[in-house]
DNA sequence: TATTGTTATACTCTATAACTATA
DNA sequence: TATAGTTATAGAGTATAACAATA
């Protein structure tokens, strides 16, 4: 087999596994296994709740810019976080257009669990993997999927 | 740093790339890229003609089973692919209840497209890596998908 | 004139319920 | 009695349009 021929089956496993995470059921399953039980949060509260950790304190625009949903979206799932008490709106203070949204401690506790738990599902499905090879397979991961949701620059 | 401490800080570098591969938005992206131009084919019809690729000929049932949409939705996306000519319906020879998806053989050259489209989006991500590389990483995303997807076993 | 936050509206996907036919 | 395919219905998320307020 040769060079080319090894490169193309290993593009084609990378693209049937991509397939398989991608796919609508597993991508529910993992979302499940992550969020049962933390009530204020779902599948579609949770890229808020984690995008507003990520940024800071923010605007609704800002923030919608950052995980990639129209503001109308982000704002109206950011009152259902709000209504569970994971975050707050203040009146910006530089913009008098603009409203802060803002994690409460209640929320901070709340995205720190759930990392928390991804981290360990993470660690529980390479459980006899040297610590070089998470490593590794980490950087080779993140530079694959970066390429490939922002291809060019 | 310790053994521990840097699988703790891998670990958290997958799942940071992983939040941000299921974000909506650069699943869409992805879709688009893959799927742009395909007529009759669209990120929700994409799953079951993908799917139906990889079971052969089979009932609505089974190929609702192996993605994981319920029987109803996947007989209705089927009617669209079937729409578009890229399947057929047929009544199953073995029970009279059922009836038979089949790829047309329009339906099998696009999903060849696909996967090649697919195959050159994954290869042009990595760019620069050895042959060892994309298939040592080619086996990790398999195995911690297939772990993520179905824990236990 | 452009932007922010928000609400109203329309569109689409998904699942549950229900119907018919067959096992 | 259970299962296959399908359609009707309802529930939920998302985006476009539109509003008032501010830059």
């Amino acid at each position: 087999m040769s060079q080319d021929d090894r490169e193309s089956a290993a593009a084609r496993a990378i693209a049937a596994t991509l397939g398989t995470l991608l796919l609508r059921a597993n991508r529910m399953h993992l979302y499940d296994a992550l969020l049962d039980g933390h009530s204020g949060v779902d599948r579609w509260t949770y890229p808020v709740l984690s995008g507003l950790a990520r940024l800071g304190p923010s605007s609704a625009s800002e923030l919608a810019d950052q995980i990639g949903l129209d503001r109308t979206v982000t704002t109206r799932h950011a009152t259902r976080l709000q209504e569970a008490g994971l975050l707050t709106r203040r009146p910006s203070t530089s913009d008098l257009r603009a409203t802060v949204l803002e994690l409460t401690p209640e929320g901070e506790r709340r995205v720190e669990m759930l990392r928390s738990r991804l981290h360990d599902l993470i660690l529980a499905a390479v459980p006899d993997w040297p610590a070089a090879r998470i490593t590794a397979f980490a950087k080779d991961f993140e530079q694959i999927v970066n390429n490939l949701v922002d291809p060019s620059p």
